[in-house]
DNA sequence: GCCGTTTTCGGCCCGACTGTTTTCAGTCG
């Protein structure tokens, strides 16, 4: 299932972590929940299993006490400290600390004098000047809540890692063009390829750093503003803040902001016990000497470890790896294996596909429009498919050291039969399948429709396997570990598609199918030539979930794909 | 609340910026 107790728990871990807060309780055991509910959230096993077989104690975070807590969660569904906290404060009270600025400090204090218990409350005692009275809350704390409570309202969601990186780039370029910045970069969770992004981080070598800061500053709606680090808001939401480095300590910084928190803290935990400290400025020995700061590389390696992809930094169990994973390269892959062209929802003919893929310098592209059920998307009836196979035999005969692959992303049904019968099947030289429609079926239903969908005879693939959209849509509720395992013992690929507003499966998902033994496939779904682009936001995904260029079907030539589909003759 | 190749107790990342409390607490990342 997609675990749905991981959820509900990792929720009861936040709102205790929120209330022991609230209450004042020691930081460092609110950061155990928090720590705990983190490591959760991801699994890609359901924690009651987990507990039940007794590997949960052996994860990192989990001692007895939040052990206990999760057996009270998996024999009663509740944890009794939860509901304790939750009957000693007002329902709403915890939403309080989600408007930017207010922390768990003053949210008591509000509480306690005036008994605010809800965001509604803290509006309306704002506004009647209610607050002024109480330590710390002078006119501007006012006005700044105020905003907060209308930034919150307006709901904006992390954005897309696409649409980010696209602003980043942007960004980056007009401060290079700076004759005062020597070098920018991004940091953060944007340069950890995470799927989306709660605000952008810069940093920029200055010889002048104050008009880089002016410069900036004139770019959106300043927050702060300092000599090193100016905040601003981008479009009225999108939170970006860039800060001016020493170039002696650009590593050292590059590497703090980059994150994530997770890896930092046990980063800095390792400086520690080598009697070391670790800051944004640099690693320095027990005598406060700096020992390596320009570059990330010669810090990781004082530290005794290998350089870290900033796309593995996540939850700090990475330093302990045996071996870090091969980094997987774009320019190794051989090809884009989900497209679309014209014949069915995309925009491009066949031709001007090719011509971009070959430019991109693809070996090959699958063509993969939509089967005949997808009448919306202008779905292909068995006839269009054998003429659009003809078309690309015909184009087939002019390229060199290129080919277009006939397929199609073919439906799997409701009752996982495929829209497309196996003699058509058997003539393509590549089949994505996928659900497209019955989102909403039993999870025992939606396992069996896959199972069976991925089973037939000719199926290279199963695109998006999830079916979420990110910030829209959960996907749809199935046993992943049965469909990883039949996909594996029918040498189906699962697909992370690389789509911004899918990537589909995720970092975790693909991580778990490829320790399952799938293979995983890369397809940038590209309706249009632009969303060629795609295809790193996918080798970002890819790279997270420590796949190697063996586990992808992409590294694979065009011989040695046509080899897993034998009775293909040759061509 | 977790954790241990110096520790089973005493640490746990720490600096920038803000607002306001004239020396610092709160928030954030």
């Amino acid at each position: 299932m997609a675990f749905e107790d991981n959820q509900q728990l990792t929720r009861i871990f936040e709102e205790i972590a929120d209330f022991l807060e609230l209450q004042g309780e020691n930081i460092f055991k609110v950061k155990a929940y928090q720590k705990a509910a983190r490591g959760l959230e991801g699994l890609e096993r359901s924690v009651s299993e987990l507990y039940r077989s007794g590997a949960l104690a052996s994860m990192p975070g989990f001692g007895k006490a939040l052990v206990e807590k999760v057996g009270q969660f998996v024999d009663r569904g509740e944890v009794e400290l939860h509901q304790q906290l939750k009957s000693s404060f007002p329902p709403e009270i915890l939403h309080l600390m989600d408007v930017p600025g207010l922390g768990a400090k003053k949210a008591a204090l509000l509480y306690k004098e005036l008994g605010i218990g809800s965001v509604d409350a803290l509006e309306k005692a704002l506004r009647e000047g209610l607050v002024t009275d109480i330590k710390g809350f002078g006119t501007k704390t006012v006005d700044k809540l105020l905003e907060g409570i209308g930034l919150l309202r307006q709901g904006e969601q992390r954005w897309l890692l696409g649409r980010v990186s696209v602003l980043a780039e942007e960004l980056l370029a007009r401060l290079r063009a700076l004759p005062v910045v020597q070098r920018a970069e991004a940091a953060g969770s944007l340069r950890r390829g995470k799927e989306t992004v709660g605000d952008l981080d810069l940093l920029v070598i200055s010889s002048a750093p104050e008009q880089v800061m002016e410069f900036f500053a004139g770019l959106g709606e300043v927050i702060g503003s300092g000599p090193t680090k100016t905040s601003i808001r981008w479009e009225g939401t999108f939170q970006i803040d860039l800060r001016c480095v020493p170039a002696e300590s650009f590593g050292a910084a590059l590497q703090y902001f980059t994150g994530s928190m997770d890896h930092n803290v046990a980063l800095r935990g390792r400086a520690r016990r080598m009697s070391c400290e670790l800051n944004e400025y640099g690693l320095f020995d027990a005598l406060g000497q700096c020992i390596a700061s320009e570059t990330e590389e010669e810090i990781y390696a004082k530290l005794g470890l290998p350089w870290i992809a900033p796309e593995l930094r996540e939850s700090g169990a990475e330093l302990e790896w045996e071996r870090q994973p091969e980094r997987l390269e774009l320019g190794k892959l051989q090809g884009n294996l989900h497209t679309h062209s014209l014949w069915s929802d995309g925009t491009d003919t066949l031709e001007q596909l090719a011509e971009e893929a070959q430019r991109r310098g693809y070996r090959y592209l699958a063509v993969t429009d939509h089967s005949r059920s997808m009448v919306v998307a202008n779905g292909l009836t068995v006839e269009r498919l054998l003429a659009q196979g003809e078309e690309i035999a015909r184009l087939n005969r002019n390229f060199k050291n290129f080919r277009l692959l006939w397929g199609s992303e073919v439906d799997i049904l409701g009752d996982g039969t495929l829209d497309f019968p196996e003699e058509i099947l058997a003539r393509l030289d590549f089949v994505v399948v996928a659900v497209h429609s019955q989102f909403s079926m039993s999870p025992e239903a939606m396992t069996e429709r896959i199972c069976r969908g991925i089973s037939h005879p000719h199926v290279d693939v199963l695109a998006h396997p999830s079916g979420r959209k990110i910030n829209r849509r959960a996907g749809y509720q199935a046993d992943w570990e049965r469909v990883y395992a039949v996909a594996r013992e029918h040498g189906v690929a699962l697909e992370i598609n690389c789509s911004p507003r899918r990537l589909d499966l995720n970092d975790k998902a693909a991580r778990r199918a490829r320790d399952c033994g799938c293979l995983i496939s890369l397809g940038t779904d590209a309706h249009s030539l632009p969303e060629f682009d795609y295809l790193p936001l996918g080798v970002l995904q890819a790279r997270r979930a420590g796949i190697e260029a063996s586990s992808l079907l992409n590294s694979l030539s065009w011989e040695q794909l046509r080899k897993r589909r034998p009775h293909l003759a040759d061509v």
